[in-house]
Order: structure tokens, then sequence, then C-alpha cells
DNA sequence: ACCTGGTCCCGGGCTCGGTTTT
DNA sequence: AAAACCGAGCCCGGGACCAGGT
């Protein structure tokens, strides 16, 4: 019971058939899971990444209830109202909605065979659950293709045809009768749709859905209200102790990681589950490169090193198209020296092998990381030159977990 | 005035799914 | 059955223009 892994590592569900395309974190991922005869320490790298939930989520009763009643005509087979989840980043937001909606859709599924197979005509149905990133639907494409993936079987195109014709699909999927609750998970984010964007897409398909939207913005500064908020506080301080210990318990040998290193990591989290677990599966793989067999105090410190605060979340960053990864990662190869302005940052990485962009492409680039908040530019006042001040470009993201998985 | 850094935007090409022609 | 064609979304490249400094 409880906490096996889910999701992107665990073994593949019928409604999300493990060669589905999607992320390409999968691929990452899987690619890590090959290489298990290497590993000293890291039993599971599901179970204390960053990227990775559990399928129970662990403290979020309370939460998880208010959820529930939020959507609770769904019980009596009718589509809920508009649904806003909204909480801090670290808050176990997508963790909850997610483990929700997987189970929501498994019981949708054999409620709607049960019925199929007593011929038992007429009794109300329960709509069916789809979740849905807007980090891998980031378009009016991406997220009729995400709600019609969820829904059914078959490979769904992601090139090639048109939006009108991927939503004329989807309505021939959807009954008129039994519609679909879709969550769409990170609205509001530098390369995702905001709520309203959402509401304005999904009014546009022709058949009964509902959404449940999941961000971090305060509902009272979006362009749209919904009729329901389900907010979600920080992690209390042993809420998210409670939290790593179970982790470390499925993805660590046991004593690896002691409890006052737990309490560590809980206390300079202060809240956050992301940074928490990004600071401890950095300190774990570094622990593991020096194939030690526990955590030392001097691997903490490396992890938590690698996580600067406040940090845009590394699943944000692993969902980036490759060019802006490789992007990232050549700058994190570089030498301080070369940080040291845009420009100089872009030659850099341009003379690099492994990057076939431009000059003009990367430059633009690291602008747009900048702008989202994945890279800091910090204006260092460069006097007796001549021209507006360069600024040297920092990252904004947990970089060891970065590095682990990309390559 | 002059210079360099930063912002914004859009056309064209790439790649693919689907359709028509051979 | 294969090949040629068409049209879709998205990414890359690049340039026009704006901002901030001496």
């Amino acid at each position: 019971m409880g906490n096996r892994r889910r999701g992107v590592i665990g073994s593949p569900t019928p409604q999300t058939p493990l060669e589905e395309p999607d992320m390409d974190l999968d691929e990452r991922i899987s690619r890590r899971l090959g290489r298990r005869d290497e590993r000293s320490l890291i039993r599971e790298y599901g179970a204390i990444s960053p990227t990775d939930h559990l399928d129970e989520p662990v403290g979020r009763e309370a939460t998880l209830e208010r959820l529930l009643d939020a959507i609770e005509p769904v019980f009596s087979g009718d589509l809920p109202p508009s649904v806003y989840v909204w909480g801090p980043k670290g808050s176990g937001k997508s963790a909850l909605v997610e483990a929700t909606f997987d189970r929501l859709a498994s019981v949708a599924r054999e409620q709607r065979e049960g019925i199929h197979t007593a011929t038992r005509t007429g009794v109300p149905g329960t709509p069916a659950f789809v979740y849905v990133d807007s980090r891998s639907a980031g378009s009016e494409f991406g997220l009729i293709r995400g709600i019609l993936n969820g829904l059914i079987d078959e490979p769904v195109p992601d090139h090639g045809v048109s939006t009108d014709e991927l939503r004329a699909r989807l309505e021939s999927r959807l009954s008129r009768r039994n519609g679909v609750v879709a969550a769409v998970d990170h609205v509001g984010e530098p390369q995702t749709l905001a709520l309203d964007a959402v509401e304005d897409l999904l009014t546009k398909v022709d058949r009964p859905i509902a959404w449940v939207g999941v961000g971090r913005k305060d509902p009272d500064s979006l362009a749209i209200s919904p009729e329901s908020a389900v907010p979600v506080s920080a992690y209390r301080r042993h809420a998210l102790v409670d939290l790593l210990t179970n982790r470390a318990s499925i993805g660590l040998p046991r004593g690896a990681l002691s409890h006052d290193q737990v309490r560590e990591l809980a206390r300079w989290a202060d809240g956050d589950a992301h940074d928490a677990l990004a600071a401890l599966f950095g300190a774990a793989i570094t622990a593991e490169k020096a194939q030690r067999t526990s955590i030392l105090a001097s691997d903490i410190e490396i992890g938590i090193e690698a996580v600067p605060r406040p940090c845009v979340s590394v699943g944000q960053v692993l969902s980036f198209s490759e060019s802006r990864t490789t992007v990232l990662m050549s700058l994190l190869q570089l030498d301080d020296e070369d940080r040291r302005s845009v420009k100089a940052a872009t030659a850099a990485i341009a003379a690099r092998e492994s990057v076939s962009l431009t000059d003009g492409t990367i430059r633009r680039l690291l602008y747009e990381l900048a702008e989202d908040g994945v890279l800091e530019r910090r204006t260092v006042s460069n006097s007796t030159a001549r021209g507006r001040p360069p600024s040297r470009i920092e990252p904004r993201f947990p970089t060891l977990v970065f590095r682990e998985f990309v390559e």
C-alpha cells in the first residue's frame, strides 16, 4: 500500500502508455534507470527526485478534502464548477492534483467498463478525468492534444495536423452527456497558458468540459475568477521532515541519511518541498559519485549550494526545448570569466562543439531565459567602459539536478 | 553624440501527419 | 504500394528599435 512511485518512472498504466512522447523527461529518467549497476547509494532516483511525486501525498489530507469538496458534483455524475488550486512552489499542488486525478480516472474507467459489461443503460456515468501539464502543452494545440491524449489509447499526432482538426477529434470522442474534467497544471508560468486562456480555449470545444487549474498566482490577480478556489499552503516544518524521511526510506539505504540531516534540509528549505528534494538529490549524487554508501555533511552542503534561492523548479527547466537546455548546460560549464556578460557567454557557448545554434539565437535564448527567471542578470557597474554596462548571468535553477538529468 | 546592452517581433524553414497521385 | 504533395505548428535566425550609460 501507498507510495509506490508514480508517473514518469512507474510502470506503464493503461491511460498513459509509456510510448507517450510528450515529455523527454521520461527518456532522461529511464536512461538513468539503465545505469543501475553503477550505483552505490541511490536505490530509486524517482523517490528522492524533485521531478517525481508519490502515489500517496504525505501530509495533505485537509487540502485533499477541500479539493474533493470543490469537485463534489462529479460523484453524482455531473461536471464540477471551475476550480483553481493555488499555492507557492513546492507546496505539493502537483503531487496532490496528479495523484487525485489518476485515482479518479481509474475509478471512472472501472465504472464505465462495469456498466458496459452489465449493459445497464441509462445510468448516469461519471465524466472522464485527465491531467495535463501545461509545461508540455503551452499552446491551444498542445492543450487539446494533451486532453485527447489522456482520453484515447492511440497516439495523437504532435505535428502536421491543424488545431481545428484536433478539436474535432476531441469532440467526436466526447459524448454530449458525459464530458471530461481536465486538470491543467502549472498555469500562468512564462511558457505555459494562463488560466483565462485555458478557459477560453476549452469553451471553444463544443462538449461538456470542466477544468481544474493549478498555479501559483493569487486568484485575485487573475483575469478571470474561478468559481471555486482551493488554497494550498507551504509545508510546515514537521510535515516536510516527514516527507523527506518517507522519500529517503524508499530511495536510499537505511541509515544513509541521518535524522539530523533531514532536519537540516527541512529547516533550510523553509517549507518548499521542491527545494528540499533538489538539495537532497544533489547531496545524494555527490555522495554516490564519491562511491560513498552514506551521505556526509559535506554532501549536504554541496547539495544545498547547488540550489539557488529563489530558484525555478527543475521540472520547469527540464520541460524546455532541446536548444534551451543545451544552452543552459553549456552555460554551467563556462568559467566565471565567460559569464561576466551576456555577450561573452554567447560567444563562449557558440564556440562549443556541442552547440550548433548561431550567436543571435543563443543571445536571444539567454535573454529569454533571464526574462523567465531561469537565469539572473546582475548588472555590474563597469566604469571606464563606454555604453550601457553589461550584466553577469547566474543560474536560478537546481544545477546538480539539472546536470544529472541532461546527459 | 556615441556606444553597447536589452527588448520585441516575425518570416522562413524544418519536420511531420494526412491526402492525392502515380 | 509508393511517391509526391500539401499544409500544419513550432523553432531558429535575425534585425529593427528602445534603454541606459559615458
